[in-house]
DNA sequence: AACAACCTCAACCGCATCAGA
DNA sequence: GTCTGATGCGGTTGAGGTTGT
Protein backbone atom coordinates (compact mmCIF):
# COMPACT_ATOMS: atom_id res chain seq x y z
CA UNK A 1 0.00 0.00 0.00
CA UNK A 2 1.88 3.10 -1.03
CA UNK A 3 1.73 5.80 1.44
CA UNK A 4 1.40 9.57 1.61
CA UNK A 5 4.23 11.12 3.38
CA UNK A 6 4.38 14.74 4.22
CA UNK A 7 8.17 15.67 3.57
CA UNK A 8 9.47 18.59 4.86
CA UNK A 9 12.13 19.59 2.40
CA UNK A 10 15.04 22.04 3.13
CA UNK A 11 16.27 23.09 -0.17
CA UNK A 12 19.96 22.79 -0.53
CA UNK A 13 20.66 26.04 -1.57
CA UNK A 14 21.25 28.91 -0.03
CA UNK A 15 18.54 31.03 1.51
CA UNK A 16 15.82 28.74 -0.08
CA UNK A 17 12.53 28.95 1.96
CA UNK A 18 11.34 25.90 3.67
CA UNK A 19 9.00 24.20 1.33
CA UNK A 20 6.20 21.52 1.82
CA UNK A 21 5.38 19.24 -0.36
CA UNK A 22 3.48 16.02 -0.19
CA UNK A 23 5.59 12.97 -2.36
CA UNK A 24 4.52 9.75 -2.83
CA UNK A 25 6.89 7.03 -1.19
CA UNK A 26 6.62 3.33 -0.98
CA UNK A 27 5.23 0.64 -2.99
CA UNK A 28 4.47 1.55 -6.58
CA UNK A 29 1.05 1.08 -7.81
CA UNK A 30 0.02 -0.28 -11.50
CA UNK A 31 -1.68 3.06 -11.99
CA UNK A 32 1.69 4.97 -11.41
CA UNK A 33 3.69 1.99 -13.55
CA UNK A 34 1.38 2.59 -16.06
CA UNK A 35 2.07 6.09 -16.34
CA UNK A 36 5.83 6.02 -15.79
CA UNK A 37 5.98 3.65 -18.61
CA UNK A 38 4.07 5.73 -20.94
CA UNK A 39 5.88 8.80 -20.76
CA UNK A 40 9.20 6.82 -20.90
CA UNK A 41 7.96 5.82 -24.08
CA UNK A 42 7.32 8.99 -25.48
CA UNK A 43 10.19 10.60 -24.00
CA UNK A 44 12.94 8.00 -23.43
CA UNK A 45 14.83 7.20 -19.97
CA UNK A 46 16.18 10.57 -19.18
CA UNK A 47 15.24 14.09 -17.11
CA UNK A 48 13.84 11.92 -14.62
CA UNK A 49 12.64 15.24 -12.85
CA UNK A 50 10.50 16.10 -15.86
CA UNK A 51 9.17 12.42 -16.20
CA UNK A 52 8.11 12.47 -12.93
CA UNK A 53 6.47 15.54 -13.96
CA UNK A 54 4.85 14.75 -17.31
CA UNK A 55 3.89 11.47 -15.40
CA UNK A 56 1.67 13.76 -13.04
CA UNK A 57 3.34 11.62 -10.42
CA UNK A 58 3.79 13.03 -7.17
CA UNK A 59 7.31 11.27 -6.95
CA UNK A 60 10.79 11.97 -7.37
CA UNK A 61 12.41 11.37 -10.38
CA UNK A 62 15.17 9.36 -8.26
CA UNK A 63 12.32 7.18 -7.57
CA UNK A 64 11.07 7.15 -10.99
CA UNK A 65 14.70 6.27 -12.13
CA UNK A 66 14.33 3.46 -9.61
CA UNK A 67 10.87 2.46 -10.57
CA UNK A 68 12.33 1.60 -14.34
CA UNK A 69 15.62 0.21 -13.64
CA UNK A 70 14.12 -2.40 -11.32
CA UNK A 71 11.11 -3.15 -12.57
CA UNK A 72 9.43 -1.28 -15.90
CA UNK A 73 12.19 -1.83 -18.00
CA UNK A 74 12.20 -4.17 -20.64
CA UNK A 75 13.78 -7.81 -21.02
CA UNK A 76 13.77 -7.81 -16.97
CA UNK A 77 14.34 -11.21 -15.75
CA UNK A 78 12.54 -11.79 -12.86
CA UNK A 79 12.22 -14.58 -10.41
CA UNK A 80 14.78 -18.07 -9.81
CA UNK A 81 18.18 -17.16 -10.36
CA UNK A 82 19.91 -20.11 -11.87
CA UNK A 83 22.47 -21.92 -10.64
CA UNK A 84 24.64 -21.08 -13.35
CA UNK A 85 23.66 -17.40 -12.29
CA UNK A 86 24.39 -17.72 -9.19
CA UNK A 87 27.79 -19.36 -9.99
CA UNK A 88 28.44 -16.45 -12.59
CA UNK A 89 27.52 -13.78 -9.44
CA UNK A 90 29.84 -16.12 -6.91
CA UNK A 91 32.91 -15.58 -9.22
CA UNK A 92 32.37 -11.91 -10.46
CA UNK A 93 31.91 -11.00 -6.94
CA UNK A 94 35.64 -12.15 -6.12
CA UNK A 95 36.58 -10.39 -9.07
CA UNK A 96 34.98 -7.33 -8.53
CA UNK A 97 33.45 -6.85 -4.61
CA UNK A 98 30.64 -5.47 -4.14
CA UNK A 99 30.07 -3.70 -7.42
CA UNK A 100 26.97 -4.50 -8.15
CA UNK A 101 26.32 -2.56 -11.16
CA UNK A 102 28.90 -3.98 -12.65
CA UNK A 103 28.15 -7.70 -11.47
CA UNK A 104 24.57 -6.69 -13.32
CA UNK A 105 25.77 -5.81 -16.39
CA UNK A 106 27.09 -9.37 -16.84
CA UNK A 107 24.11 -10.69 -16.55
CA UNK A 108 21.68 -9.74 -18.76
CA UNK A 109 18.14 -9.04 -17.54
CA UNK A 110 19.15 -8.58 -14.12
CA UNK A 111 19.56 -5.74 -11.68
CA UNK A 112 21.99 -4.62 -9.74
CA UNK A 113 19.00 -4.09 -7.07
CA UNK A 114 18.20 -7.75 -7.59
CA UNK A 115 21.92 -9.07 -7.13
CA UNK A 116 22.69 -7.02 -4.56
CA UNK A 117 19.35 -8.10 -2.65
CA UNK A 118 20.33 -12.08 -3.78
CA UNK A 119 23.78 -11.77 -2.56
CA UNK A 120 22.90 -10.21 0.54
CA UNK A 121 19.98 -12.83 1.24
CA UNK A 122 21.33 -15.93 0.07
CA UNK A 123 25.55 -16.06 -1.09
CA UNK A 124 26.49 -14.25 1.84
CA UNK A 125 25.29 -16.80 4.19
CA UNK A 126 26.89 -19.28 1.69
CA UNK A 127 29.70 -18.31 2.01
CA UNK A 128 29.88 -18.03 5.62
CA UNK A 129 28.72 -21.11 6.13
CA UNK A 130 31.65 -22.61 3.54
CA UNK A 131 34.05 -20.22 5.94
CA UNK A 132 32.97 -22.10 8.96
CA UNK A 133 33.65 -25.36 7.24
CA UNK A 134 36.81 -24.63 5.82
CA UNK A 135 38.29 -22.98 8.63
CA UNK A 136 41.43 -21.66 9.28
CA UNK A 137 43.38 -18.60 7.79
CA UNK A 138 41.04 -15.65 5.77
CA UNK A 139 40.00 -16.95 2.54
CA UNK A 140 40.31 -14.27 -0.81
CA UNK A 141 37.06 -13.63 -0.64
CA UNK A 142 38.03 -12.10 2.77
CA UNK A 143 40.47 -10.04 1.23
CA UNK A 144 38.91 -9.17 -1.95
CA UNK A 145 35.11 -8.45 -0.50
CA UNK A 146 34.43 -4.88 0.56
CA UNK A 147 32.40 -2.39 0.12
CA UNK A 148 32.94 -0.01 -2.84
CA UNK A 149 35.84 -2.49 -4.02
CA UNK A 150 38.42 -0.44 -2.06
CA UNK A 151 41.69 -1.84 -1.44
CA UNK A 152 41.19 -5.01 -3.74
CA UNK A 153 44.39 -7.17 -3.23
CA UNK A 154 47.22 -6.83 -5.93
CA UNK A 155 46.41 -7.90 -9.37
CA UNK A 156 42.91 -8.25 -8.79
CA UNK A 157 42.67 -4.63 -8.28
CA UNK A 158 44.46 -4.02 -11.91
CA UNK A 159 41.76 -6.07 -13.49
CA UNK A 160 39.32 -3.85 -11.65
CA UNK A 161 40.28 -0.61 -12.58
CA UNK A 162 40.83 -1.54 -16.27
CA UNK A 163 36.99 -2.64 -16.09
CA UNK A 164 36.10 0.39 -14.61
CA UNK A 165 38.20 2.61 -17.33
CA UNK A 166 36.22 0.12 -19.76
CA UNK A 167 32.86 0.90 -18.36
CA UNK A 168 33.97 4.42 -18.99
CA UNK A 169 35.25 3.87 -23.15
CA UNK A 170 31.70 2.32 -23.04
CA UNK A 171 29.79 4.80 -21.59
CA UNK A 172 30.99 7.67 -23.60
CA UNK A 173 31.35 5.80 -27.13
CA UNK A 174 28.31 3.96 -26.01
CA UNK A 175 28.34 0.91 -28.49
CA UNK A 176 31.52 -0.49 -26.93
CA UNK A 177 33.23 -0.14 -30.32
CA UNK A 178 37.09 -0.55 -29.71
CA UNK A 179 39.21 -0.60 -27.04
CA UNK A 180 41.70 2.35 -26.06
CA UNK A 181 44.91 1.45 -24.21
CA UNK A 182 43.94 -1.90 -23.16
CA UNK A 183 44.21 -5.09 -24.71
CA UNK A 184 40.98 -6.50 -24.50
CA UNK A 185 37.36 -5.51 -24.91
CA UNK A 186 35.78 -6.18 -21.33
CA UNK A 187 32.37 -7.28 -23.16
CA UNK A 188 33.82 -10.27 -24.58
CA UNK A 189 35.74 -10.97 -21.43
CA UNK A 190 32.78 -11.78 -18.98
CA UNK A 191 30.66 -12.92 -22.19
CA UNK A 192 29.57 -16.35 -20.89
CA UNK A 193 26.49 -17.07 -23.05
CA UNK A 194 28.15 -19.00 -24.92
CA UNK A 195 30.01 -20.45 -22.90
CA UNK A 196 29.15 -24.16 -21.45
CA UNK A 197 28.97 -22.89 -17.70
CA UNK A 198 29.94 -26.43 -16.03
CA UNK A 199 33.04 -25.56 -18.18
CA UNK A 200 34.90 -22.08 -16.98
CA UNK A 201 38.10 -23.57 -16.07
CA UNK A 202 39.95 -20.44 -17.30
CA UNK A 203 38.28 -18.58 -15.20
CA UNK A 204 38.91 -20.73 -12.03
CA UNK A 205 42.27 -20.33 -13.15
CA UNK A 206 42.53 -16.99 -13.41
CA UNK A 207 40.97 -16.37 -9.85
CA UNK A 208 43.17 -18.93 -8.92
CA UNK A 209 45.50 -16.48 -9.80
C1' DA B 1 -5.12 -19.77 16.41
C1' DA B 2 -1.73 -16.47 17.98
C1' DC B 3 2.50 -14.72 18.32
C1' DA B 4 7.47 -14.18 17.50
C1' DA B 5 11.38 -14.70 14.75
C1' DC B 6 13.19 -14.76 10.48
C1' DC B 7 13.49 -13.87 5.46
C1' DT B 8 12.93 -11.45 1.12
C1' DC B 9 12.93 -7.71 -1.76
C1' DA B 10 11.18 -3.12 -3.25
C1' DA B 11 12.22 1.29 -2.21
C1' DC B 12 14.65 5.06 0.09
C1' DC B 13 18.80 7.65 1.41
C1' DG B 14 23.19 9.76 1.12
C1' DC B 15 27.11 10.36 -1.40
C1' DA B 16 30.05 10.65 -5.60
C1' DT B 17 30.55 11.84 -10.19
C1' DC B 18 29.50 14.09 -14.42
C1' DA B 19 27.92 17.59 -17.62
C1' DG B 20 26.41 21.96 -18.80
C1' DA B 21 25.92 26.85 -17.75
C1' DG C 1 37.32 27.43 -12.02
C1' DT C 2 32.83 27.24 -9.76
C1' DC C 3 28.12 26.20 -9.23
C1' DT C 4 24.10 23.50 -9.91
C1' DG C 5 21.19 19.91 -11.41
C1' DA C 6 21.00 15.21 -13.14
C1' DT C 7 22.36 10.68 -12.76
C1' DG C 8 24.29 6.43 -10.87
C1' DC C 9 25.76 3.59 -7.17
C1' DG C 10 25.99 1.00 -2.81
C1' DG C 11 24.18 0.67 1.85
C1' DT C 12 20.19 0.46 4.59
C1' DT C 13 15.39 0.19 5.90
C1' DG C 14 10.94 -1.63 6.56
C1' DA C 15 6.60 -3.86 4.90
C1' DG C 16 4.85 -8.04 3.96
C1' DG C 17 5.31 -12.93 3.67
C1' DT C 18 6.83 -17.38 5.67
C1' DT C 19 8.14 -20.52 9.16
C1' DG C 20 8.58 -22.13 13.79
C1' DT C 21 6.83 -22.57 18.50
Amino acid sequence: MPMKREVERRETSKNMITTKKVVNKGAWTAEEDRKLAEVIAAHGPKRWKTIAVKAGLNRCGKSCRLRWMNYLRPNIKRGNISDQEEDLILRLHKLLGNRWSLIAGRLPGRTDNEIKNYWNSHLSKKINQKEKQGGGSPSREAIINNPKGERIAGDVEKVNVHIVNEEKNNTSTSSGGEDSDIGFNVDEFFDFSNEDPLNLEWMNKFLEF
